[in-house]
RNA sequence: GCUCAUAUAGCUCAGUCGGUAGAGCACUUCCUUGGUAAGGAAGAGGUCACCGGUUCAAAUCCGGUUAUGAGCUCCA
């Protein structure tokens, strides 16, 4: 006599075990029609599933995400009922979820073309809207080896073989003549599978190893409605617009060539605005008690041995060779901050000492790894090391974060995606440093009550790290701000310090990045802005235009002034109507749009007007200085854009 | 690095069956001096990424290289 608790509080009892969907029935006939599963007890389950004891229900329907992701992963099904039966050879490997739809790997010789993928993916909302029931069956470990054995399912066989256990009972799903192995839940009724699209193909190895067999991915997206899968088709288009490659070129910015893959040619427009961040950042640094250094780009090799380097990434490294000698490009700065630091004999008193590089570093990706700005082989990072005691690393790491989170409202990123990994199997240190260093990490992110995701064993060999992410305009995640507790190279490299004592210390160092590299954070930030940079960062902060040849001079009085205020002005004096160049320049995103005709002249004022189209009248050049100033001191907190 | 796709004028792109390359914008010149998102005319501009092959003939078909894109693997 189960008696079934709903999320309002509400009791339903019934006199023996119940599924879901009875329960939804009971309740009422159009829950039932949309009911696609539920959570019993915390555990997601089929609405075929039978409850046989007291229990607490929320039911699935299309509305929420938990439905939604049933109607995805059911997708994923769909998809291996129409690709075996228009490439029955074809073998399934593995058809998960993800954010904003699913995926099916199969390995099939046949390489699924544009076309394949389009006649896939008819059939598929054909089958679908034939609306046939999806039939589960709980089966043992024998039943479905015996089911896929006879099936000829290699990849599904191995699962069953290598992750599940004989007393296991693997759910069955049947779509008609086609059938999948899932732990559930799926739909009950392939009528809300209706509206989905297949998106592309690509490789991907099996199980995520790249030894394995490369198999055809392919990703598709699904909504519970018509409406909700246009919007999301919509907003891709809208993404593509956003693209730092696309406005890169668009606001001429920057370029990428042939001849240097993966190494960006910054263009006067594009250099003003990392000249912008730099200068900012070079601010804050000095106002956080970091000192700036440089260090050389091209190192002996054997510093890259001795720091452990040149075993770990030699293969990734740039290296030059001269009179017999052997060197390596930078591909990072710490070693070269350790020799500034071993300059000369510290004193406890000098710690934490805090030595920032804006360091250019270059690292020979694979090839198939660089994209756009977000991943190349030469970059700048806004690179410091923390030299400090074991007991400073809480503090230490916690002004990093408060900074780091002041410099990002700056920039107008408020979604920080942040993430601690924990130590790895192969490591340097005893369990108490870790143990000491990870609780350092986590307090500094607790004490300030962020929402973080903890990667265990994923911390690098040296030490814990903490991973502050951004995403670009598809909602790719890319990591950008870093804080990483190193307890292995000041030792490799003998940095030393005197403590109280007297005796000699080794420091703990922590790598600390806020942008991570110029590039990449470039990249997200036009994304972000969709190229309409905020007054602070725009290349051109304001263009002056006349209206006739007759104001010529006028205007480029006025821009004369305004540049040697410190403003990044120009002017346009072409003989074009103003409506063509109030376009162009409305095109090219600058913030404020300057007009004079022979009215201005006359008044000794300019006619102001925002990039957005608003109308701000006839400023005097003083009153002009002020909206300017006042719009750059505003950064990221502006509402504007 | 792996899988697939792509590479044509400065940019965005078209180019049918293999027959020797085209549009719009940008650019140059001229006309126009026009008050808040495109004034008009003319002109110039390409070894079709690169190397090789097939063919009487290749932007087009085939092979290779390089780069780019999507994803996988990797990311000190």
């Amino acid at each position: 006599m189960p008696v079934i608790t709903l999320p309002d509080g509400s009791k339903r009892q019934f006199d023996k075990p119940v599924s879901i969907l009875d329960i939804a029935k009971d309740i009422g006939p159009g829950l039932a029609k949309v009911t696609l599963g539920g959570r019993v007890n915390g555990v997601r389950m089929d609405a075929s599933d039978l409850i046989q004891d007291d229990a607490e229900l929320t039911i699935f329907t299309p509305r929420d995400e938990d439905g939604l992701e049933i109607i995805r992963h059911s997708c994923a099904h769909l998809l291996g009922h129409a690709l075996k039966q228009l490439w029955p050879q074809a073998k399934m490997a593995i058809g998960p979820t993800i954010e904003n739809g699913f995926y099916y790997d199969v390995e099939l010789d046949h390489m699924l073309t544009e076309e394949d993928i389009n006649a896939l993916e008819k059939r598929m909302i054909a089958l679908a809207k034939t609306d046939y029931d999806v039939v589960k069956k709980k089966v043992s470990w024998q039943e479905a080896v015996a089911t896929f054995d006879a099936r000829e399912e290699p990849y599904k066989l191995e699962i069953l073989r290598e992750d599940i256990t004989h007393d296991d009972q693997p759910g069955l799903y049947y779509h008609e003549e086609y059938v999948d192995m899932c732990r559930g839940p799926h739909v009950p009724n392939m009528r809300f599978c209706h509206h989905l699209k297949l998106l592309r193909v690509s490789g991907a190895y099996w199980r995520g190893n790249s030894d394995n067999k490369m198999l055809q991915r392919i990703y598709g997206t699904a909504f519970a409605d018509k409406k909700q899968l246009k919007q999301h088709l919509h907003f891709l288009e809208e993404a593509a617009k956003r693209d730092h490659r696309k406005l890169g070129k668009k606001l001429d910015l920057f370029h990428l060539q042939e001849e240097a893959p993966g190494m960006v040619f910054w263009h006067p427009n594009g250099w003003r605005i990392y000249s912008a961040i730099e200068e900012h950042m070079r601010r804050v640094l000095y106002q956080n008690g970091y000192q700036e250094i440089k260090t050389p780009q091209i190192v002996d090799r054997s510093l890259w041995e001795r720091s452990g380097h040149w075993d770990k990434f030699r293969e990734n490294m740039f290296t030059v060779e001269s009179e017999a000698r052997d060197y390596a490009v930078k591909p990072m700065n710490c070693p070269c901050h350790v020799q500034v630091f071993n300059q000369g004999l510290k004193s406890y008193r000098d710690l934490p000492l805090r030595l920032a590089e804006f360091g250019s570093c270059h690292r020979n990706e694979a090839s198939g790894t660089l994209q756009g700005l977000m991943r190349v082989r030469g970059f700048v990072q806004d690179d410091a090391h923390i030299f400090c005691d074991e007991a400073s690393i809480q503090s230490e790491v916690s002004q990093f974060t408060d900074l780091l989170f002041e410099v990002y409202r700056d920039f107008g990123f408020d979604d920080v995606l942040i993430r601690l990994s924990t130590r790895p199997e192969q490591r340097v240190g005893s369990d108490a440093i870790w143990d000491k260093s990870e609780r350092a990490l986590e307090d500094a992110l607790n004490s300030k009550g962020l929402e973080w995701l903890e990667l265990p064993g994923e911390g690098a060999f040296y030490g814990p790290k903490i991973e502050f992410s951004l995403r670009d305009c598809l909602g790719r995640v890319w990591q950008c701000g870093t804080v990483q507790v190193d307890f292995s190279m000041p030792e490799r490299l003998e940095a030393q310090f005197v403590a109280e004592d007297g005796s000699r210390k080794t420091p703990v160092m922590l790598h600390r990045a806020i942008l991570g590299s110029f590039e990449r954070f470039i990249g997200i930030l036009i994304e972000h802005y969709e190229g309409a940079f905020p007054a602070w960062l725009a290349p051109t902060q304001a263009v002056i235009m006349n209206i006739t040849d007759s104001q010529r001079e006028y205007v480029q009085k006025v821009e004369k002034l305004l540049q040697i205020k410190g403003f990044r002005t120009t002017s346009d004096l072409r003989n074009e109507k103003i409506g063509f160049k109030i376009r162009e320049h409305t095109i090219q995103k600058v913030p404020f749009l300057l007009v004079v005709g022979d009215k201005e002249v006359e008044s000794n004022t300019i006619s102001v007007r925002e990039r957005g189209g608003k109308d701000l009248g006839s400023l005097t050049i003083d009153a002009l200085e002020d909206l300017l100033n006042q719009a750059i001191a505003k950064r990221g907190r502006s509402s504007e854009s």
